[in-house]
DNA sequence: GTGGTCTAGACCACC
DNA sequence: GTGGTCTAGACCACA
């Protein structure tokens, strides 16, 4: 299930995005799986359908899934490509912070902590 | 020395910001240090003085800079306040990547693999 | 209705702040309810767009208002945010007053005056 | 003995005349009583002589003190002119959160706060 | 349509 | 000289 935030920076055709890829990356959606037609999904999140268009019009450039006309939209044999979307900005911030300074033991420090603070978010979940 | 990027899609005065906390990060600037004048600086990377004047208008909020009228922009007493500016935006990006399935392995051979690039880089700079 | 007074030596976008968090005080702008465009305002008091909109991403700032990117600016949800941009400088001017020398009856006499005055102005004014 | 924020929004020249207002306002200043030279003044504070005789300068327009050429500023036969730097600015500030819809219980009950808190850090002080 | 950003050039108060 | 503010007009991404 995708949460959108209409507040915040962070586009809402861009969440859409995060939304699927992440799916993909947790292997909740497997190649060739089918995904919401556009419309459904538009009004499941009470948004505009154009902005889920181009959600999937940019998955599809990135590859990440693929259109058959009148069929739907399904996942594409991506290999890793979903996870991308997430590395890709995570190795952009890791260069920023590291070229401004930031010690790569306070990183360490950071991405230890947070997964910490997940995994334990997620024992409390599963044992509700 | 700050660079700046007219082609990508983070603001100016953003790319500014950073630069100066970067400075101060990595200790070329320390607290009370005066940073150049709004006009100098805009001269100097060629941008709109109003540019820089929205960037030092931030930096002042958040407590990272403070201003003298008719004196200048100074470096603030600050714990690690600059640091935050990166550290921060880093915690996010490692946050959306676990949560959105990305292996905390994945993620930790980025970090040690850029921190390496980063070092090696740095060292063949040293050797010119 | 906001009063732009372009004469004296507060900032035009603070008359906006201030305006907006009046109308939010006073309850005729409501938690979730929408502003103006900016460049509508603009139009509507006759100064220049860019002034209302740093009036907004100030106000967005300090939690008053939120921003949806093409959609437009509401009042946000918040206790007391608005009143506090009057009661903070309403204080200030108590404690400097007091430190100063100045007698507590002096200003409860003051306070007493000013809003008896603006009691009878109102009543006047319901009368037309 | 006044106290110079370097920092902040508030004019130095500003906070010198408050200075003397306060000291007037408090009784420590007479009339006829003759006040720091500017250069005097300007050394003890750190700060350049210009901004001590522009202060001097407004104080002299607004018939706060006198200068005799050649011997000196004094304070003038006032009444309570003094007082009016600060309650004037309190009285606008009182209008201004009438006006955006405080109601006057609030601003009676900081009122009260502020000078409570006051008269309790003055009677420690004397404790000293 | 909206808000966000940038440029250009100007005026002001302050030091 | 400095920073702070305003105007004018422009481009962009987003919904």
């Amino acid at each position: 299930m995708i949460v959108i935030d209409v507040t915040g920076r962070v586009p809402i055709f861009e969440q859409i995005c995060r939304g699927i890829c992440g799916d993909i990356a947790k292997g909740i959606l497997k190649p060739h799986d089918r995904i919401p037609a556009a419309r459904v999904l538009a009004k499941d999140l009470g948004i505009n359908p154009n902005t889920v268009a181009k959600a999937y019009a940019a998955l599809e450039r990135d590859g990440i899934i693929y259109s058959l006309a009148g069929k739907g939209c399904f996942v594409a044999e991506h290999g890793n490509r979903a996870d991308r979307r997430f590395t890709d900005e995570f190795e952009q911030k890791t260069r920023e912070a590291l070229h401004a300074g930031v010690s790569r033991e306070t990183l360490a420090e950071i991405l230890e902590r947070v997964w910490t603070e997940m995994s334990e978010k997620k024992e409390g979940d599963s044992n509700d």
